[in-house]
RNA sequence: GGGCGCGUAGCUCAGUCGGUUAGAGCUCUCGGCUUACAACCGAGCGGUCGGAGGUUCGAGUCCUCUCGCGCCCA
């Protein structure tokens, strides 16, 4: 076969990549051949990601996008370096969400609510419409391409991990880890369930400060509050034991108003004499603060609300809401003559239900709470001991501040949907935590506690749960502890520091070094819009992932979020972003679709090894081709690096820059002219740039794995980019010399294009040229010259009428048309008083005895090598503006 | 109130151990369909690195103060 038929036999690629005819093919063509399935038997080393798991309800957001895109591309190289690599997929049954969710269907579909039901119908109904409607999000991951292994898809509320719920719970209560109690805890009247302290999101609102005298003549103090209607519920007022205003009064008792009750005044510690008036209402059953001093002063705790936060007695205020009420009281103050203040708007911080939004009311109940003082040391050791290492390393200080300061967690919700506690009371005031293998008392009286648990319980159990736990399974040996978690810094206390309690707790058997849950923890940031403001649907700039897959394809989002990801920051994303990174694409495609014509060849990619040992001895490459595996293998050393410190926005910058100012923009002009010779040196050629191409794209597959395996199935007639193995920098290969030629040839060339751009000549524009060498370094490269700036070989009658010169090559032009002298002119003259900045720049440092006496060898020879070029480049624009005309 | 972070080109961001002329993407200007690619090519414009002081031979980089912004916690 000779090389022009060869060229023709090439298949045809279109001269676009389209990604929709790509990458639904390619992801079906992975799965059935299996290569996201993972053995835990192989023998290979283990790497495994577990996804924190996604809501149930939900549906992909760019949040979800980029986590996916970093902990697919982390996957994908390990398992291109060999690694038996588990990214395993799964999902929480979001407890609020999805009941709330169904509640709503049950009351449009149906006109019911859930108490309509038994509470077996209704849960049924929720796995009705789990079925139905639930797991949108899996899909869409397929859409984004990632490899997780679905034959291990696990559902929090599946029975092996219901499982492992009831197991941890057990043990956690027979350790007295878990215990019940009756507190104040935050309570969301809509959700009408209770909440975990990180479930409340506390914002600065808009309200009142209303100050309330209490009592009359000499027993009477002013309280100030910003919801006065819990003065239903005061049962005392404190003051400072110190406040010398007040001391007449404690021990006495004082009216509160309204309510004809007498309430005593009390000596509190706690109570700030220089707020307000020093003086404090206490309404224990319905504020945390209040309840502290309530227990300690003996006060009773007096409940004037529903769960419905209505209020349920005192005459003329029963019935009303909360918000309602609060107007209402003060009205009714007002009317006594009780309101000596108000201030109005008084902003403060209000707890907001991190569910849907709605105020939280604290309410005095009988919870279940996990004693997370042991578990939270533990998690707090394994971070400063360095078994699990966080990514920025700065984030460390808000997790030791969380886990040093944890308040036991309320873990108790008064809902439906989710795992049941597994405790039941008997008859004669029993209790009994019953474990999941074994069998709950029976008979007259007995019966199951009716709260669920908090999701983030069973989502704390995810590392474990997923490979078998509680059973020691071949899974759970071979891939715990996983390798990396990667989320969201906003859910660092929600997941990670909960996963790190429990994994440590559960998996304590196997030692400090192997009951971590995860080696390395990194902490993404945020998606933002294009300018760093905070997505929402309110703002309207929330934007749907998977429009810009539609648009774009799912490499070019997936390149923009990997881009983005500078640790530690946030990322913002705009749509022009995301199509210069289908640009880019379509770039890489067009360059192998360039190569793939030119009949470029890619010996077989060998397991374990690459295809640079296949390579032509370097003694019979070109510079070009030198100048180009050196760079290449430097890159693939620059992307491991930046692979081992999770800097993603880096490898990602360091791959489009090598491969399209470089490769592209260079390496393929450059090869252009060997081409054409055809022989040995365009076979070689052939070669250099299909081994170039081989490696880029395997470099690029982990984060834009469609184009990469569409491209390099066809280039190399291999099985799959997927199981390819990951390039190994090759320092032989390294050539500081045909670097530094090329950087010379670039320079001259990019000169002559200057020129020529100034002179106003048209790109494709041939102008006749003469080239003088005065140096030996780019004398083999004339042609190349003269290819990538388009000058032609001298005629009859040529005569210089300019030059230009650069990197010892002067290039003479013979320019028919009129020159633009001025322009010249100004352009010489420019370089000129730069090149004269760097002279001064660099005589005065040579100048300064200090620097010279204290700089390391190293830099003040930088500087005198830098002086004497800059010197010769002075010459030189003197000389050619002096050989200008005067215009 | 406590803690953390950020202010670098019109916009969004890099900038390693303090060391040669501070970079990128997008935008903008000029010229081009140069048979891989107009989703492209070539050239160019654009920054006293928030401000002040200090350390140093040398500061975008380290220290102090200050102004502005963001986040977490209470």
């Amino acid at each position: 076969m000779t090389e022009e038929t060869a060229a023709h036999d090439t298949p045809r690629l279109p001269t676009q990549y389209a990604p929709g005819e790509v990458e639904d093919r390619l992801y079906q063509r992975w799965n059935a051949a299996g290569y996201f399935e993972v053995d835990p038997k192989s023998g290979n080393p283990p790497f495994s990601i577990v996804i924190p798991p996604p809501n149930v309800t939900g549906a992909l957001h760019l949040g979800h996008a980029f986590g996916h895109t970093i902990k697919d591309a982390l996957t994908r190289r390990a398992r291109m370096r060999g690694f038996e690599a588990l990214w395993l997929p799964g999902m929480d049954h979001a407890g609020i969400a999805t009941q709330t969710q169904v509640e709503r269907h049950l009351a449009t579909t149906e006109g019911k609510s859930r108490h309509d039901l038994s509470r077996e119908e209704f849960v049924q109904r929720v796995w009705d419409w789990k079925h139905e409607y639930g797991g949108k999000i899996l899909g869409q991951m397929r859409r984004l391409g990632d490899g997780v292994d679905w034959s291990r898809e696990r559902f929090t509320m599946d029975d092996g991990l219901s499982r492992a719920v009831g197991t941890i719970f057990k043990r956690l209560f027979d350790d007295g880890l878990i215990y019940q109690a009756e507190r104040i805890i935050n309570w969301c009247p809509r959700c009408q369930t209770a909440l975990s302290d990180i479930e409340v999101e506390h914002r600065d609102d808009d309200g009142e400060l209303v100050s309330i005298r209490y009592g009359d003549g000499d027993t009477s103090v002013v309280v100030a509050t910003t919801r006065a209607e819990t003065m239903l519920g005061d049962t005392g007022v404190a003051v400072h034991p110190d406040d010398e205003r007040y001391r007449h009064l404690v021990g006495r008792t004082i009216e509160l108003p309204l309510t004809g009750r007498h309430i005593p005044v009390v000596a509190d510690e706690h109570v700030d004499p220089e707020f307000g008036s020093g003086a404090v209402k206490v309404t224990p059953a319905h504020d945390p603060n209040d309840f502290e001093i309530g227990q300690r002063q003996n006060l009773d705790a007096v409940e004037i609300m529903d769960e419905r936060a209505n209020v349920t007695a005192h005459g003329p205020f029963e019935g009303l809401d909360r918000f309602e009420a609060r107007p209402a009281v003060v009205a009714a103050l007002r009317q006594q003559g009780r309101i000596v203040d108000e201030k109005r708007p008084y902003v403060h911080a209000v707890g907001h239900c991190s569910r849907c939004d709605t105020v939280v009311e604290p309410r005095l109940s009988q919870q279940w709470f996990v004693r997370v003082a042991p578990l939270a040391k533990a998690a707090g050791d394994a971070v400063r001991d360095g078994r699990v290492r966080l990514h920025p390393p700065d984030m460390a200080a808000r997790y030791f501040d969380w886990v040093d300061n944890m308040h036991d967690w309320c873990i108790s919700r008064q809902l439906w949907w989710g795992h049941r506690i597994p405790v039941w009371y008997g008859p004669n005031g029993e209790m009994v935590c019953v474990g999941p293998d074994e069998d709950p008392p029976t008979g007259e009286g007995w019966y199951q506690d009716s709260d669920v648990l908090d999701t983030w319980f069973s989502s704390a159990l995810w590392p474990f749960s997923t490979l078998g736990w509680p059973d020691d399974t071949d899974d759970l040996r071979t891939f715990y502890p996983t390798s990396v978690m990667v989320t969201g810094y906003d859910i660092l206390f929600f997941w990670v520091a909960r996963m790190m309690m429990f994994g440590l707790y559960a998996m304590a058997d196997r030692g400090p070094e192997e009951s971590v849950p995860f080696r390395d923890v990194v902490l993404h940031g945020l998606v933002r819009d294009k300018h760093g403001k905070k997505m929402s649907k309110s703002r309207g700039n929330a934007v749907d992932p998977v429009d810009w897959m539609d648009t774009y394809g799912s490499d070019a989002l997936r390149f923009t979020l990997a881009r983005g990801a500078n640790p530690g920051s946030d990322v913002p994303i705009g749509e022009d972003w995301v199509q210069g990174s289908r640009n880019f694409c379509n770039k890489i495609w067009n360059a192998t679709r360039f190569a793939l014509m030119n009949g470029a060849k890619v010996s077989a990619v060998q397991a374990g090894d690459d295809s640079s040992g296949a390579l032509p001895p370097s003694d019979q490459l070109s510079t070009a081709d030198r100048w180009i595996l050196s760079r290449l293998h430097q890159v693939v050393a620059e992307v491991n690096t930046a692979y081992e410190e999770f800097h993603f926005a880096r490898l990602c910058d360091t791959l489009y820059h090598f491969a399209w100012d470089e490769v592209f923009d260079w390496y393929v002009e450059l090869s252009k002219t060997p081409l054409q010779h055809g022989g040995a040196e365009a076979e070689n050629t052939r070669a250099v740039l299909g081994h170039v191409l081989d490696v880029t794209l395997r470099l690029l597959h982990p984060v834009i794995p469609f184009v990469t395996e569409e491209l390099w199935l066809t280039l190399t007639g291999e099985e799959s980019i997927t199981v390819a193995p990951w390039p190994r920098a090759d320092t032989r290969l390294t050539d500081v010399d045909a670097e530094g030629t090329i950087g010379e040839l670039r320079d001259v060339v990019t000169e002559v294009r200057r020129f020529r751009s100034d002179q106003g000549l048209k790109p494709g524009q041939r102008v006749p040229a003469r080239l003088h060498f005065d140096r030996p370094l780019l004398v083999g490269f004339e042609e190349h010259i003269r290819n990538l700036t388009r000058l032609t070989e001298p005629a009859d009658g040529f005569s210089t009428t300019t030059a230009v010169e650069v990197a010892g090559v002067r290039v003479e032009l013979d320019l028919s048309e009129a020159i633009d002298f001025a322009a010249e002119r100004n352009r010489l003259e420019k370089d000129l008083a730069e090149a004269e900045k760097h002279r001064a720049s660099a005589e005065a440092k040579l100048a300064n005895s200090s620097f010279t006496s204290k700089a390391p060898e190293s830099v003040v020879a930088n500087v005198r090598a830098k002086l004497t070029e800059t010197e010769a480049e002075i010459t030189r624009i003197n000389n050619q503006l002096a050989a200008l005309p005067k215009s």
